[in-house]
DNA sequence: TAAGCTTAACGTATTTTATACGCTAAGTTT
DNA sequence: AAACTTAGCGTATAAAATACGTTAAGCTTA
């Protein structure tokens, strides 16, 4: 019998939560046949692509589908294809096709989204229940999802270098010190935050508000707000903070 | 009906001949039934994958059926997945399938890949004839493979500032000049050869050869190689020639 | 109410890196 | 031998990254 290949798209969903950088999981807790399963198993929210559809779309329609949200930063970033894919039994019961028939080989185009955090009304009723994990956590991922993973977070990481991304992931309303603090979890290391401020300071795409900071045990930051628009108008090829 | 989605590799293959930076393109100058098309058609060389065969596999086998070459710098760069790929007439005769049916939707995976150009002993014969084409001269080609050729410049360009991969175009042992006539074709601009020479002696994998420039009508120059095993050592994250 | 705490916010000195440009050297061609 | 061409080294200046000092503004607590 030969199999037709299959194509899904899976998305590394990026949110920050002031303190912890974290992925939104699907997360397995009830067994097909409705028994409790020992082992915890979480997998990264995708789904196969019917033949009509666009990639970009079908990807944007998983986002849409667990966090109701849309235009959302959504890129793709690599296309995993090994015919092995599925090598563990345990996996195949996640696999479905229309035709019900196993699958024996799934090219997947990965996508990275960083989103709001607050924002996202996840889906919390179903078989798969969606669940925010923090990145050290989120180990023993089903089938190659960790290397999609791990891909995804080294796209990040590289990518806040160089574009300033780091603004999908906070509030409308941010302050300096949150931005930093974002930086510095994703980058792994702690930066100077009178350089920082500096740097940031610089562009053109960050918009002081006339608001401050509330209900803080501190004197109150200046909250500012990232103007996208500027920003892609004054876009050459790369533009962002280097730390 | 309903077809099944099909999963095709491209490649967009760089080479430079020490003036021109080139794409290695198949040129159809016949149409199926003998006689001569009038309008010249070029696309990028890529195949369909089977189901057993990895991405990169199938990337590789490309290469090597086309070049003879192994073990070549090869990256896939992005993925095309429009369902509505195939919108011209024309296209359709360039597509087939094991089962001779016509193919509505292609999801293609697009690699880029550098190679010395007189390594490459290129196939002149049979119905796709291969060719060196300059990269202003490969405009109307088949299919997205504008898109993806555009793509790829894109990608070697970016890349070029954070990697050595410059290297990967020219011969074994090359000069200095070489080098910066390289780096320059590929940014489309001057760069100062003294500040050149700087930067790129500041790094320690370029190996001075023991032998200099031969049949010059000028000065010969010093001959050097790339130690990719230094560089692969020493590589954190990105090293390479910012300008 | 004053002292102490925490983070915001501004500034300056130093080091490193990028850029601009002058000049001599070593070959070939005429 | 003079002219030509590219190789190859150096220095002076500008720009950017880094290190670090200090005051300000609000809250908490004694």
């Amino acid at each position: 019998m030969k199999l037709n290949p299959h194509i899904s798209v899976d998305c590394v969903i990026f949110g920050f939560d002031g303190e912890k950088l974290k992925i939104l999981l699907l997360k397995r807790n009830i067994s097909e046949d409705g028994n409790p399963v020992s082992s915890v198993d979480y997998k990264l929210p995708g789904n196969f692509i019917s033949d009509e559809e666009d990639l970009n779309t079908a990807a944007n329609r998983v986002l849409k589908d667990l966090t109701g949200l849309e235009n959302i930063y959504l890129k793709q970033f690599k296309v995993f294809g090994k015919p092995d894919r599925v090598s563990k039994e345990k996996d195949l019961k996640w696999l479905h096709d229309t035709t019900g028939l196993p699958i024996r080989r799934v090219v997947t185009v990965a996508y990275y989204s960083l989103i709001e955090i607050n924002r996202s009304k996840i889906e919390l009723t179903g078989n798969n229940k969606a669940e925010w994990v923090s990145i050290e956590e989120a180990r023993e991922l089903a089938f190659d999802h960790n290397d999609i993973l791990n891909a995804g977070l080294s796209t990040l990481r590289t990518k806040l270098q160089f574009e300033p991304v780091g603004m999908e992931l906070l509030p409308e309303k941010f302050t300096l010190r949150q931005l930093q603090t974002l930086y510095e979890i994703i980058l792994s290391r702690k930066l100077d935050n009178r350089n920082f401020r500096k740097k940031v300071l610089k562009v053109n795409y960050l918009t002081a508000m006339n608001e401050k900071e509330k209900d803080v045990a501190h004197k109150p930051a200046q909250l500012y707000s990232f103007n996208k628009e500027l920003y892609l108008n004054n876009f050459i090829q790369f533009e962002g903070f280097q730390f």
